[in-house]
DNA sequence: CCAACCTTGACACGGCAGTGATAAGGTTGG
DNA sequence: CCAACCTTATCACTGCCGTGTCAAGGTTGG
């Protein structure tokens, strides 16, 4: 095989296998499978692998974030239906208690990471 | 005043008086507050609310995926981060189980309307 | 053949989302 | 003035997210 299996791309990934097999069940990186079913990771999926790690801890995101991302590029509808509500709400962040709408979003991690009180 | 108070929109858009505080918590319909503080909710917030439970229930989304839409929106570097790991990513989705990448986004959702197993 | 590795399934756990209920105290309209 | 309503804060509960770990059983390479 010319690939590396769940616990060698996990420890070039810096995920736990656990993980990876959580990822690829949440459908955002899904390895081959030899005939016998264990997983091999090309390439392709460990860059995957370490963009995804970037991009999540980056800008704070969780796997269910992306996977609505990937919702809202596929699903014309929902775009359409997500910006029309977004676009008919004047929502004055100015008004709100400063960072207190935003923080709703990331507050959970904030906490994780031990940045909000 | 010429807007109604919490309770009297909770039951003119379906949603309860505790839902629209955290709604507003959530910084999504944020309506004025008279001078003691009481919440006025005006055509505007009432026509927002209403929208919302809507466009929540019909494609099943969550407040925190309305917030995340905004923040993609927004943030300029994050639509550019997710898009670009999106685009590298050739997920076929004919050769995951049918369903299964999809399920996990809505699967919480679905055992709620007990519609999965 | 067998140690080392893989697979799925399940239990466990802290934390957060969504929601109701309740308490203690301020506001309002008739 | 007072019943009815509002506010914030808090406790509680179900259910999912992210993660680790362990069990039972199949695969593989030397």
């Amino acid at each position: 095989m010319d690939g590396l299996t769940i616990n060698e791309a996990a420890q070039t990934t810096g995920w736990s296998a656990r993980m990876l097999r959580y990822v690829e069940q949440a459908g955002l990186v899904s390895p081959e499978r030899t005939g016998a079913g264990y997983r091999i990771y090309g390439p392709g999926e460990l860059q995957r692998l370490a963009t995804l790690k970037e991009l999540l801890t980056r800008h704070d995101l969780s796997l269910s974030d992306i996977a609505f991302a990937r919702r809202l590029e596929q699903d014309e509808r929902l775009a359409a239906d997500v910006q029309a509500w977004l676009a008919a709400t004047p929502e004055r962040p100015a008004e709100v208690a400063p960072g207190d709408w935003l923080s709703f979003e990331q507050l959970r991690h904030q906490r994780l990471l031990g940045i909000a009180p």
